[in-house]
DNA sequence: CCTAAAATAT
DNA sequence: GATATTTTAG
């Protein structure tokens, strides 16, 4: 990374704007610092004590950049949980005391640095450079969001530099020109939220470069920005949790090797703080690369999402939440309340969801979604709406072992495949996806269960007739709790009867009326041939 | 914003 | 080659 005379001016500023944490027990030798820092465009947040900063880390993990930390022989311990706590963030150890053994331990602990107090300008000046390194060397899952802008303004920077040494096509021409530089040329972001945008010319630009080069890893880039995208409703997921668990590996072109063992960690679900969300947070990863070839990356801000059986769980809970109708990307998203995951992949998702449905369940489906439509104006009661009545709440409906589906729930004992046919997922989905805690019988409503029998009466001879390998799955009212995991046929009955006896009522969701050819050969077949107009 | 269809990535 | 996801249209 060596730089030209040309970029080197470009880089001239860089450090203002950074964000220094100083945790100091020295309150004197901490103003002396921070008056130093200052005076070089740095900000500056001073800690006395290191539970506040590590509680400022946590909670704004975004608001630092580099930390400097002074270890003395009252803190000792102390300091050293914060370099362990804050993995995330280069840190330096500083201390008046110099012991070998104890800048080893630091330095093996993760410190970036360790500088002898007292700390000069020439000692601070520069520290920005862990902060370029660090966002250059960590995975996604280190990479806070404060940590973004720098690497890609730093990546804007290099861009010159590197079309210099590589000339690529049709750009190469203008390479040298002082003015192009400039252009390319971005203002450490620190300070403020203009992210420049992921996708710039000039990163893809890096990107390819890069690639071309020897960079070896896929670049997974948060999906934070994406989030942000998605106008107002961001901020109601946003807001929920600071921790960016699940996190997407980011790696700009980093020249080398390191890293596979950083996705290791991202996969486990990043450093064990606040794991509130359990679920939630590491519901999902990125999908790791493998690390070999490295195709085109250059669009850094691809990273996939991973739908694991959690995250999945999520959006199926959402989708049963808020009902067929209401069942829309923006609203399943605000539900499922899932860090950096955007309308888009939920989007997707559900289009993949609904599809999976259509296959299964070709009648019923265009019939439920055209229902879906005209009902649409049908917002939010908290009661179970039209279709669905709450009396019907228990209906149960068969599911044939041949619909290895999605939104079908499925009782141990009959562990179907919610994916379709390739066993991509594990059993996961019997045991953890369906269980009682995931609302096991909200899946069986209306989308979740292919409901290809008719009503009434119908369902006798239907089960009569095809007693085999149905299995039978309970659907719910959408909010309220579910109900057996193993219908009976008391259940059953009672629904049938129900049906029956109601004929004035709609149809349960998913259940039509049988055709009237239906109904006549029905009749017929069993020996009835007229019909008293006034029951039909 | 939503959904469907096309394009990509695995 | 099939499928999962992302992108692109409408």
């Amino acid at each position: 990374m060596v730089c030209t005379a040309n970029d080197l001016s470009a880089w001239k500023d860089f450090p203002k704007g950074l964000r220094v944490l100083l945790l100091d027990g020295d309150t004197d030798s901490a103003a002396e610092i921070k008056s130093k820092l200052e005076s070089m465009d740095y900000i500056v947040d001073t800690f006395r004590y290191e539970n506040e900063a590590l509680s400022a880390v946590s909670s704004r993990p975004e608001s630092f950049h580099v930390a400097i930390v002074e270890i003395s022989t009252s803190n000792n311990n102390g300091s050293f949980e914060f370099l362990e706590t804050a993995k995330g963030l280069p840190t330096i150890m500083t201390s008046s005391v110099h012991c070998i053994s104890t800048m080893m331990k630091c330095i093996a602990l993760g410190a970036v640095e360790f500088l002898r107090k007292p700390l000069s300008e020439d000692k601070l000046r520069d520290i920005w450079q862990h902060v370029v390194h660090k966002a250059f060397n960590t995975g996604g899952n280190d990479l806070t969001k404060s940590l973004k802008p720098v690497e890609e303004s730093v990546v804007s920077m290099l861009l010159p530099q590197l079309e210099n040494g590589e000339p690529k096509k049709e750009d190469s021409g203008k390479t040298n020109d002082a003015s192009m530089i400039h252009q390319n040329d971005r203002e450490p972001p620190a300070g403020n939220d203009k992210y420049p945008a992921p996708s710039t010319p000039q990163l893809q630009q890096v990107g390819r470069l890069l690639d071309d080069t020897d960079c070896h890893d896929y670049t997974n880039y948060s999906t934070e920005k994406e989030s942000r995208e998605q106008d107002g409703e961001a901020e109601s997921i946003e807001t929920t949790s600071s921790h960016r668990t699940a996190e997407v590996n980011a790696t700009v072109g980093r020249p080398r090797e390191t890293m596979v063992k950083e996705k290791a960690d991202v996969v486990e679900g990043t450093k064990g703080e606040n794991l509130q969300n359990g679920v939630d947070t590491k519901s999902y990863h990125a999908v790791s690369e493998k690390s070999s070839s490295c195709p085109n990356k250059a669009s850094r801000k691809k990273s996939k999402i991973d739908w694991t059986p959690e995250l999945h769980t999520k959006f199926v809970e959402a989708v049963d939440q808020l009902g067929i109708d209401q069942a829309i990307p923006s609203r399943i998203l605000k539900l499922m309340k899932v860090e950096s995951l955007t309308r888009h992949n939920v989007a997707s998702h559900l289009q993949k969801y609904r599809m999976q449905k259509r296959h299964i369940l070709p009648k019923e489906d265009g019939r439920k979604w055209l229902q879906r439509q005209k009902m649409q104006s049908n917002i939010y009661t908290n009661k179970p709406i039209m279709a669905f009545p709450p009396y019907h709440s228990n209906i149960v409906v068969p599911v044939g072992p041949l619909y290895p589906m999605w939104g079908a729930p499925s009782h141990p004992p009959s562990i179907i495949q919610m994916w379709g046919v390739q066993g991509y997922y594990p059993p996961w989905q019997a045991t953890e996806s369906w269980d009682s805690k995931s609302y096991p019988g909200v899946h069986a409503n209306g989308w979740g269960c292919p409901v290809m029998c008719p009503p009434n009466g119908y369902y006798f001879s239907m089960f009569s007739q095809n007693p085999t390998g149905l299995h039978f799955s309970c659907a719910m009212d959408r909010r309220r709790n579910c109900v057996e995991h193993h219908p009976e046929e008391e259940v059953i009955d009672k629904t049938v009867k129900e049906a029956i006896s109601k004929p004035w009522l709609p149809m349960p969701l998913g259940l039509k009326p049988p055709s009237t050819e239906y109904v006549l050969a029905e009749l017929s077949r069993r020996g009835i041939s007229t019909i008293d107009a006034s029951t039909l």
